[in-house]
RNA sequence: GCCCAGGUAGUGUAGCGGCCUAUCAUGUCUGCCUGUCACGCAGACGACUCGGAUUCGAAUUCCGACCUGGGCGCCA
């Protein structure tokens, strides 16, 4: 396509409206707006409108705060008021005006209008409740998504968990990482276990991918030793419940020549990190969310056997808990009280475990695993991987798989693969256990679940 | 997938065989109001998920469908 066209076809669609309101430059962010700012232009949505009769307020909510305008209907120009009378919640208006130092205002300042400009009128009445005198059920707010972010508190969860990808791209990167993409369109499954999503991928059948696992791993063997991915996962599970998503976001993390406890030591630092960056960072954002002092975990967490994690959850549950079993989700949560903090339970069976999980040499009973829990969920599972091509073949011959479908993954192992070991970290369970929110789905923008497809 | 609880104005709720011409809040509209900050006051507007059944009478009971929340299983 060429430039020149481009360029032509866009200054065609620049209307003769969208110039004179084009004067976004001469835009103050609102929470810019101090008592010293003589005069200010600012672009908002309006959160209230209070009318007291010869007195008019506004409150104008942009993506740092909210201003209020004060209309003083006696002293302000018949246009302004006209067009003050047109307002309705929630449109993006312009308003440019003189900045008043005052007490009684939020903020200790206030604008009043010279010119206000209605750029965009919301329709009234609103889908939901903007300023949350009423509240919205789950299901009302993903319906109307877009409204519910304008909502501070809601917009805060997003801001802060943008904070955390940041963050654990920024600190993985210093420390030599290279961050990659994988494909999630797939031919197979890659861990059995959970249930997949069937595509058609043109003649073939295909798959959404369940984990970059395999891929991580291969990456091991093409030599990049340290790798990061943050994507999608797709999980076709029928689960019903506040900490399942059946699409969800997996921070994964692959390191060559590494064993289970340094990748360990990587995570535990690395949860800590983010805590910290997100109680500088995130301030005004944790104070929307009422979170006072955020607590930072500390470094190195509990590490608890699996033996000794089934004996506290037997102690504590009346239907008990047996060696051999996974962590039930009563378990998980007598455990998780117990403990009262972050933690690690290492040491699993290596039959309740993937194949691609390394048994003790002198135990192999019993492998290289370990999940990182917090007391409400686990929020991330990672080993010591195999690295040998025949232990891994039989590994998986073990857990009723066949080697066959698996022939792409484990050529990797026949060339020089390194010993290594990674994990997997949920990021909608680590923002939702972080700010306290009660269902994972408030983490996510637009929750994937059993029954929710849209928006 | 199994179990439990639900579906009432735009939103959040009360009512659970006749007192329902359906409560309250918020919202919207109209009027009054010059320092509100969940502004206030007065008035108005606006709803029983759908389909069948029981009954003299159903928002209310029963059956089915659809939808939702939660618990469990499975899973990360």
């Amino acid at each position: 396509m060429s430039t020149t066209r481009n360029r032509h076809s866009c200054n065609r669609l620049i209307t003769p409206q969208v110039r004179r309101i084009g004067g976004f430059s001469m835009r103050i962010a609102v929470n810019d707006v101090t008592p010293e700012t003589k005069r200010a232009t600012i672009i908002g949505w309006v959160h209230e409108i209070r009318d007291l009769g010869g007195l008019a307020f506004l409150l104008i909510r942009d993506r740092t705060g909210i201003i209020q305008v004060t209309i003083p209907k006696k002293k302000i120009s018949a246009e302004v008021l006209s067009v003050f009378k047109e307002i309705s919640r929630e449109s993006v208006v312009r308003i440019e005006g003189e900045v008043k130092e005052i007490e009684k205002a939020p903020g200790g300042r206030e604008l009043i209008p010279s010119s206000i400009e209605i750029i965009s009128k919301s329709e009234s009445p609103l889908p939901l409740d903007v300023v949350e005198k009423v509240s919205a059920e789950l299901d009302t707010r993903f319906d109307n998504r877009f409204l519910d972010v304008r909502r501070p508190r809601v917009s805060s969860v997003f801001k802060i968990r943008s904070c955390i990808l940041h963050t654990v791209e920024d600190s993985l990167y210093k420390k030599g990482f290279t961050q990659i993409t994988t494909s999630k369109i797939v031919g197979s499954a890659t861990e059995g276990g959970t249930e997949l999503f069937p595509i058609a991928y043109f003649e073939k059948e295909a798959f959404l991918n369940q984990s970059p696992q395999l891929y991580k791993q291969m990456m091991m063997a093409a030599g990049l030793e340290k790798v990061l991915e943050i994507g999608p996962i797709f999980r076709a599970e029928e689960h019903n419940t506040t900490k399942h998503l059946n699409e969800a976001t997996s921070i994964d993390v692959e390191v060559s020549f590494a064993d289970h406890f340094e990748v360990m030591k990587l995570l535990e630092d690395l949860i800590v990190e983010i805590y910290e960056e997100v109680a500088v960072s995130c301030t005004a954002e944790l104070a929307s969310l009422e979170i006072n002092n955020l607590k930072i975990p500390v470094a190195p967490f509990p590490r608890l056997t699996y033996e000794e994690a089934i004996g506290i959850a037997s102690g504590k549950l009346a239907e008990g808990a047996n060696y051999g079993d996974d962590i039930s989700t009563s378990a998980e949560r007598a455990i998780g009280e117990e403990i009262g903090c972050h933690y690690f339970i290492v040491d699993w069976p290596t039959s309740i475990r993937p194949y691609y999980a390394m048994p003790y040499e002198d135990r192999p009973s019993v492998c290289k695993a370990f999940d990182l829990m917090h007391p409400r969920m686990e929020l991330s599972s990672g080993a010591e991987r195999v690295h040998d091509y025949d232990q891994l073949v039989h590994q998986i011959k073990e857990k009723g798989l066949n080697p066959d479908s698996f022939s792409y993954y484990l050529s990797a192992f026949r060339y020089g693969m390194p010993p290594h070991a990674g994990w997997g970290l949920g990021t909608e369970r680590l923002v939702a256990t972080m700010l306290g929110l009660q269902n994972v789905r408030e983490a996510v923008l637009f929750p994937r679940d059993r029954h929710r497809l849209v928006p």
